[in-house]
DNA sequence: GTGAAAGCGCTAACAC
DNA sequence: GTGTTAGCGCTTTCAC
């Protein structure tokens, strides 16, 4: 493996010189620059980046802390995120905590160890864990994604999409089509999405006067769509089926669209349908939905990342929170095509 | 920042001797060892794994490129590796390429460059990248995954599915369901897993003594449910319609599926369909397909890649290439409940 | 403009 | 058992 050395040799130069001229530091004279960057072709020479950074205490690399690759939901928000950071020359760690916050724990002790420059956290509770303080004792900054924990410390950010928002958008398009009795399918309340897209419900309920029954609200534990199964499969057994389902994700209405087409509902004729994440999938069954900016949110949380890498200081003074503003997306299943 | 020095002070001893403690070396007194383990939890030491890997020059971390995380077939893979990884205390640089060759390149040059101890290649077309030649230059070892070039090298490894058997899966379903007339829709053939999907189709086919028409067989440049509706346009003005459509992935299916309802064939009433790959939402239209075990991908690639750093060989004396059994996934769009 | 040399934080001989 | 020290490959200050 070649070092700096060899590079000097085979150019004649000192290794000060070569540094110089790898580095585009312009006080070098054109000659010595031209041996140099010649030898440096001619060998093949790649600096070793780990003496750089063991040297600049700065490693060029960031990390992205998220439950499951395997969620339809990460994907484009990675992919936004290593995007501005190629851009910027940093490489993406990508850990996968596997919903085990022992997993993630350990995770931000490797990432501190390895002086990643800064990480976005995917993975927050509402009810913020203890080991996140680690990164800002190591001057680290990190940034939460998607999920906000109730409480912003001064050196915390965030960047997420207006989830109360999409519910406003979901239940307007709703009642804008005639829809008055509503029904909601909402994930766990102790996931930040999943409370905002909640309260967003509620208020637009109240806003446009309309009256929630108590069996208008359905909970589920988690947002898959084998919940999504059951609670229509709950649904199908009311008396009074309500004359729209809205799902606070994709997952829950996939399934509730699989178990009422099973039952022979029609969708939308029998039940109108939406749902809310834009899941790539989404079209498959014609599912109007919300859209959150996935990919928008990689890309945002990578720029304050950076911004405040460039800074050098962890509490700056810049916007603390970015929210993305959802979309609506109509397709068949809300009955827009029918109706209006 | 705390080092090692901080932590032989505070304890009294010398940094080897914390060396020795933070590396678990059995060498050092019970005494010393129970005094620098309180100093170090007391201070919070964390060792700097950038000395660490400068002295070692090992970094223990590896890396993945892909084309571009958003493509259904890779989270589970990385979900695959990035579990061997970490539980083999190794993190994983995620590295999307974007289709681009000089993204790849460039990626290639970086990873050598931060010393990445071992890097899995999901990218490679048939038509092999020179650029590969500088891990092996660097000692770095790597392994293909799920594309296999035409030539391996003697450095090179191979992890992937069984393309052909999948493809004589999915046909041998139909043929046993009774479908004769079977019509093939194959993705870009310069990609490996195409290729071999599109020759196990026709030796199947041969096999059972089919005969394959000339417009039983339609190619596409790419492999996403754009093509696949295209194709099922053109299918849809042809005088005799074929029983069943084989389309080498999921996504063609997606397409051929959203076609076909909106011009209201019925399937598998009308034209049977299956696919190949098993996406995570093909159930959602109820489509047969073969899964190639992508999860299962990851981790070998990941153990084959951690034996080759065990060894501390590149040319290991083990099995060059892994190819794993596909399975096939029989719903409804097939037609098995009508027919048998 | 160029070079010598110190030092980033760690590991591992080697000496005691 | 423990300590001293060289050195991993680089950057950067300071002389010249």
């Amino acid at each position: 493996m070649l070092t700096i050395k060899d590079v000097a040799k085979k150019s004649g130069f000192s290794v000060a010189t070569v540094s110089a001229v790898v580095n585009g530091l312009p006080v070098v004279s054109p000659k010595a620059k031209e041996q140099i960057q010649s030898a440096i072709k001619e060998l093949g020479y790649r600096p070793n980046r780990v003496a750089r950074s063991l040297k600049n205490s700065k490693t060029s690399s960031l990390a992205m802390i998220v439950r499951d690759v395997t969620n339809p939901f990460y994907p484009e928000v990675i992919m936004g995120f290593e995007d501005v950071a190629w851009s910027n020359n940093y490489e993406v760690f990508l850990c996968n905590t596997e919903n085990n916050p022992e997993r993630e724990k350990k995770y931000i002790d490797n990432l501190i160890g390895r002086r990643v420059d800064g990480v976005v956290i995917a993975t927050s509770f509402i009810q913020r864990e203890n080991h996140y303080d680690r990164l800002l004792e190591n001057g680290i900054p990190y940034v939460f994604l998607n999920r906000r924990p109730e409480q912003l410390l001064d050196h915390e950010y965030f960047v997420g999409s207006d989830n109360a928002a999409a519910s406003e958008k979901a239940v307007l398009h709703l009642t804008e089509l005639g829809y008055k009795d509503i029904l909601y399918m909402s994930g766990p309340l102790n996931l930040y999405t999943f409370k905002k897209r909640y309260e967003g419900f509620l208020r637009t309920m109240d806003k446009m006067g309309l009256p929630v029954g108590e069996d208008r609200i359905l909970f589920s534990s988690d947002f898959m769509e084998k919940s999504g199964s059951e609670h229509a499969k709950r649904i199908l057994g009311y008396e009074k089926m309500p004359e729209a389902i809205f799902c606070s994700n994709d997952l829950l209405a996939f399934g509730v669209h699989q178990t009422f087409k099973e039952a022979g509902m029609r969708i939308p004729e029998d039940v109108a349908l939406i749902g809310l994440d834009n899941n790539r999938y989404s079209h498959l069954i014609d599912l109007s939905t919300v859209e959150p900016q996935n990919n928008q949110m990689g890309r945002k949380a990578g720029e304050v990342l950076l911004g405040l890498l460039k800074i050098k200081d962890v509490i700056a003074h810049e916007q603390k929170e970015i929210i993305l503003e959802p979309r609506l997306i109509i397709r068949k299943s809300s009955g827009a095509d029918a109706r209006s």
